[in-house]
DNA sequence: TATAGCAGTTACCCAAAAGTAACTGCTTAC
DNA sequence: GTAAGCAGTTACTTTTGGGTAACTGCTATA
């Protein structure tokens, strides 16, 4: 069975090419926050009550980078900035619908199961 | 709109819940290795060429303790362990299968724009 | 004119994740 | 009897990820 071998190491290459992306405590709750429409610096640090200035700035780069998430500059008089979704990180969404059923899913067997 | 504030924070918590389990480098790839068949710690570490046996075993308890993978030992001698999926192990399937999808696609999405 | 809000940046530190190398005890095959 | 394969473990080091706190420059509001 070559086949499968190969179907595995493929599959092992796409997988790492998916986590090298959304691999990290804050990137996939960025963009879940993104999610309910274009957000602001602050609004985003509210959503995610516990992330700091710091490391949302640092991830949003680096999903900016990855042309996941997108951030528009308005020249108003104070700078006003707006994040958003590019297509690309659109097409995130079965992923996070996957990962979200999974995690209730989850939650659910392990409160569940104080049996086994 | 309290209630889209509410279904955001819900959201954050269930992908949280997920992230615990699925988090770093070699957990999906482990379990994608475990989805084709019961496997030897040996025949997983030549699935996935670079890992070291001490995070190959580490990883593989960490995967036990979530439940998400069984270890079997057969009393044989030389002593034989055998490594497979529980079935909340395989209620992964459908977000690996998003996962992999969405890996292949963001590849071909960076290789064909070097546009933008 | 002081305070608060906007959108961050900077320096410093610590803990966790991961890598490296060598070693274990067992057995079978050469 | 020596090498190789099984399934790991141990000690040590490096790297990275993330946390904390303080600070920036700007503006609107009280």
């Amino acid at each position: 069975m070559k086949e499968k071998e190969q179907l595995c190491q493929f599959k092992l290459m796409a997988s790492r090419d998916a986590l090298e992306v959304i691999q990290g405590k804050w990137r996939i709750p960025i963009i879940i926050s993104l999610t309910y429409g274009n957000r602001r610096f602050g609004e985003i640090q509210r959503d995610i009550a516990d992330i700091s200035p710091k490391m949302l700035s640092q991830e949003l780069k680096a999903l900016e980078e990855y042309k996941i998430v997108s951030r528009r500059l308005h020249d108003s008089m104070p700078v006003a900035v707006e994040y958003s979704l590019t297509t690309l990180g659109h097409s995130l969404h079965g992923l996070l619908d996957e990962l979200l059923n999974w995690g209730v899913h989850f939650r659910n067997e392990i409160v569940s199961n104080n049996n086994n």
